[in-house]
DNA sequence: ACACAGAGTTGACAGTTGTAGCCTGCACAT
DNA sequence: ATGTGCAGGCTACAACTGTCAACTCTGTGT
């Protein structure tokens, strides 16, 4: 279990970071705070504990202004491709297809998604 | 997150539930012992309070022979699909579709791999 | 120039996880 | 019958997680 700089971001701060990754551009800690407040019901104090975790870790990049700016340092595609081939390997002893297969066959998918993934693979290079 | 029985077992107890299901019949902690010791390296102790937590967390059934005969109490299917299941939730929001996406396009699949789908998704029903 | 709100930092505390020791009672060998 | 090894149960302890409070320092308004 290697750490890449997205291993071991946690359930909580994986919240911080998808609220970070929908926004274009760095956010002071104002806005952050004022989303998840509501969305979340945290208190301040959980929120900025959460982002400097996130800082330690490398998946958050900080800039100084008045007051510093947050942003990914890690993109949203890098973490959830990080833990898919996670879950592979953890779960699946490391074959991708056994994946796809335990979601064809266990009402993972719905009708549509199915078709959809008929067309990718027919399309698909 | 719900919580159902498979949820919460960590990646060391996976390791002891990964070994109960290879195994067709309930073992005692002997030959639990035996094959983690050196597979894992695991001080006895250590895999003792791994299966306790598993039964505690109702993943393992415990039968009294003359000592404790172990024996899963979920099955490898229906951990994995509910690990995969978690994941799509935490981080495809929800779309079992973007997932299979991700994989595709992020060398996650050999060419073997996207093979061996499209005649999964031709054959398919 | 000065007060105040809030950003940033540090500490905290309970629950979980990884890893392991200790003790007691029982099954088995002698 | 008796001793011994180990299964089971209990305890431990550091690192990590989920939450949050207290304190300090500084930018902004008056």
């Amino acid at each position: 279990m290697q750490d890449n700089l997205a291993s071991k971001i946690t359930d909580s701060e994986l919240e911080v970071m998808k609220l970070l990754w929908r926004a274009k551009d760095a956010l002071p800690v104002t806005v952050i705070r004022e989303q998840l407040q509501n969305s979340k019901g945290w208190e301040p104090a959980t929120i900025k504990t959460l982002i400097s975790r996130l800082v330690s870790k490398g998946a958050v990049r900080q800039e100084k202004r008045n007051v510093y700016y947050y942003s990914p340092a890690i993109t949203e595609k890098e973490y959830s491709s990080w833990a898919t081939k996670d879950l592979i390997t953890r779960i699946y002893n490391g074959k991708a297809r056994d994946l796809i297969a335990s979601l064809v066959n266990s009402d993972g998918l719905t009708e549509d998604d199915i078709a959809e993934l008929r067309d990718m693979f027919k399309v698909e290079e």
